[in-house]
RNA sequence: CGGGGAGUGGCGCAGCCUGGUAGCGCAUCUGUUUUGGGAACAGAGGGUCGCAGGUUCGAAUCCUGUCUCCCCGACCA
């Protein structure tokens, strides 16, 4: 078996006449039901989105996989411009001694780092290149895992008085973590995303400010990638390092695993110390300030594969698909084409100039040439939300051929369930159809994490049954508990890690605690999501 | 970093044990016939077998090193 299951290998499965459902030929080969890391696999490369570099835990995005994460940086970045926050661009390169300055951030930090020693190879004498002794560095620079420190070395140039507060700014950019294990979108060593960093007078404006990055990405997440996820902070043990607070936003993904897909962190004055961040108040006296992050990266593309993915590709939300319409016109390859050509491209333009989801419409008339039917299936595969088909046949009745990919079996034939509206109906219709399928795709993945979600358990025995080795995809569970600290928060964390599970956060919005601690048996003070995590 | 598996035309694989002309399927290209639904037939192009050394008359095959990928573990805002 080679290491990656390529999509074009194999045509497709092969299906023995069953009835029905069981008969439907789908466009993947593995189901997630079957092998869910294999499928996932199998998505990204059956959609194009992304492949092996050759270089280490690092990918190519290609320009599907990339046109979905632009979209969903243009959608971000429109909320945090909305919010008030600057971009700015920082340097890739960090002083290694700025790393020095904040404890717990180096020993969260140090084991990951690439560092950059030379600057100048040379010629080896056997044909290849080393990096040229004379050309070392007199002090190493860090490929940024994040900008903390160098944005925070700009904070207390730029930061004098308390005139010039609160400090917002956000960048976007790459980042890179050595990790010891990659996997596509999910984790990879280089990635992208956006950092925000803000520096406040006073810690309830920065907790604000962590709070409301947190609603930001909630909505986002919900609004956008239709994304159902639990905002809530996370533990002690899972903070960021060098953090006071951390908050998370956390998705669950079909196999019922635990995504953390946005993070903000209120860093209390940790960080203004160790950068020197502070300014003079009204009353002329110096204070520090109080500095917030907060993250989101290409990892929610893995979360919306996660999500909405299903045994025939990706399913991707209207709202982040770079088509949300593609027209497939039937050709032949002759002068008959023209007529069908032209037909198609009036369907284009009725279509373009028409707004969805509060924007123009995008589509795409797919013109290459090829059968319709082999093109159908890469953009199935692709996940764009709307197919739209149309032969010499629907010209002559003025109509198409429309699939929805969020219906896109006929369960009664096991065919695509195409419908076949009047082109000026297609058209119309278009903004309904895109608004409900992100609307669909929400209540779907929602109602799919509120039955995976179990709230009576109150025993370690019952949490070890809930995951236990014959249930495949169990979920999370909301447990009660004493929110212990120290080593005796350490002790619950080597607990669940021998059952392979993790604490996820503290919810937000849930009633008070009533019971006792699952892990102490002391009183509970709040509840806490335990599941396996990616 | 520990354990296991794998790198051979674009993709999936066989060949390796037992060294001797680099093969198969899919995809691609050309032609013909088809085509309202994931076409058929015929022909053609494309690989210094991950990379670097070594053994040998001769290496995809044996040996050493190294890089990359996959799975499990450890690690991981």
């Amino acid at each position: 078996m080679s290491p990656i299951r390529r999509h074009a290998s194999v045509p497709f499965p092969l299906n023995f006449g069953k009835p029905a459902m069981s008969a439907i030929r789908h466009a993947l080969n593995t189901k997630r039901e079957d092998d869910f890391a294999a499928w996932y696999q199998e998505v990204i490369s059956a959609a194009d989105m992304a492949e092996e570099s050759g270089v280490r835990g690092c990918m190519v995005i290609k320009p599907w996989g990339y046109g979905i994460w632009e979209r969903m940086q243009r959608l971000l970045d429109d909320r945090i411009k909305a919010a008030g926050v600057q971009n700015a661009y920082f340097p890739l390169f960090i002083p290694l001694a700025n790393f020095t300055r904040e404890a717990e951030h180096v020993d969260g930090f140090a084991k990951e780092m690439a560092v950059v020693t030379h600057h100048r190879l040379i010629a080896d004498g056997k044909g290849g290149l080393v990096p040229d002794p004379e050309a070392k560095l007199e002090e190493p620079l860090v490929v940024r895992p994040t900008s903390e420190t160098i944005i925070g070395d700009a904070m207390s140039r730029w930061i004098q008085s308390w005139r010039d507060l609160p400090l917002r700014l956000n960048q976007w950019a790459n980042v890179v973590r050595w990790e010891m294990r990659t996997r596509m979108f999910l984790r990879t060593s280089e990635f992208l995303w956006q950092e925000g960093h803000t520096a406040h007078a006073t810690e309830e404006e920065a907790k604000a400010e962590t709070m409301r990055a947190l609603e930001m990405y909630r909505a986002f997440a919900e609004e956008d990638v239709a994304l159902p996820v639990i905002a809530g902070e996370k533990p002690e043990n899972e903070r960021f390092p060098g953090a006071v607070e951390t908050w998370s936003i956390e998705a669950m993904m079909q196999d019922g695993k635990a995504l953390q897909a946005g993070t903000s962190h209120y860093l209390g004055t940790n960080f203004a110390q160790a950068a020197d961040i502070h300014y003079q108040n009204r009353e002329g006296r110096e204070e520090l300030c109080h500095t917030v992050s907060w993250g989101m990266s290409t990892r929610m593309v893995g979360g919306l594969i996660m999500t909405h993915g299903d045994d025939d590709g990706l399913r991707v939300p209207p709202a982040l698909a770079p088509f949300q319409v593609v027209i497939l016109p039937m050709l032949r390859d002759k002068p008959e084409d023209a007529p069908l050509l032209a037909y198609c491209e009036e369907l284009r333009a009725m279509i373009a100039g028409q707004g969805a989801l509060g924007e123009p419409v995008r589509v795409l008339h797919d013109t290459r040439p090829g059968k319709a039917a082999a093109k159908r299936w890469d953009w199935v595969r692709k996940g764009a939300p709307v197919i739209i088909e149309v032969g010499g046949r629907d010209m002559e009745n003025g109509a198409v051929s429309l699939l929805r990919r969020d219906a896109l079996w006929d369960a009664e034939t096991g065919k695509p369930a195409f419908q076949s509206p009047s082109r000026e109906v297609a058209a119309q219709s278009v903004p309904t159809i895109l608004a409900d399928i992100q609307n669909g795709l929400l209540v779907e993945a929602r109602e799919r994490r509120e039955a995976h979600i179990v709230r009576d358990i109150d025993t370690m025995e019952g949490l070890a049954a809930f995951f236990g080795e014959d249930r495949k995809y169990p979920g999370w569970v909301e447990v009660q508990w004493s929110k212990p600290t120290g080593a005796a928060l350490e002790k619950v964390v080597e607990q669940l890690k021998a059952l392979k599970l993790t604490l996820r956060n503290v919810p937000m919005h849930v009633p008070p605690a009533d019971g006792t601690c699952i892990f102490t048996g002391d009183p509970a003070v709040e509840r806490v999501f335990v599941a396996r995590a990616y």
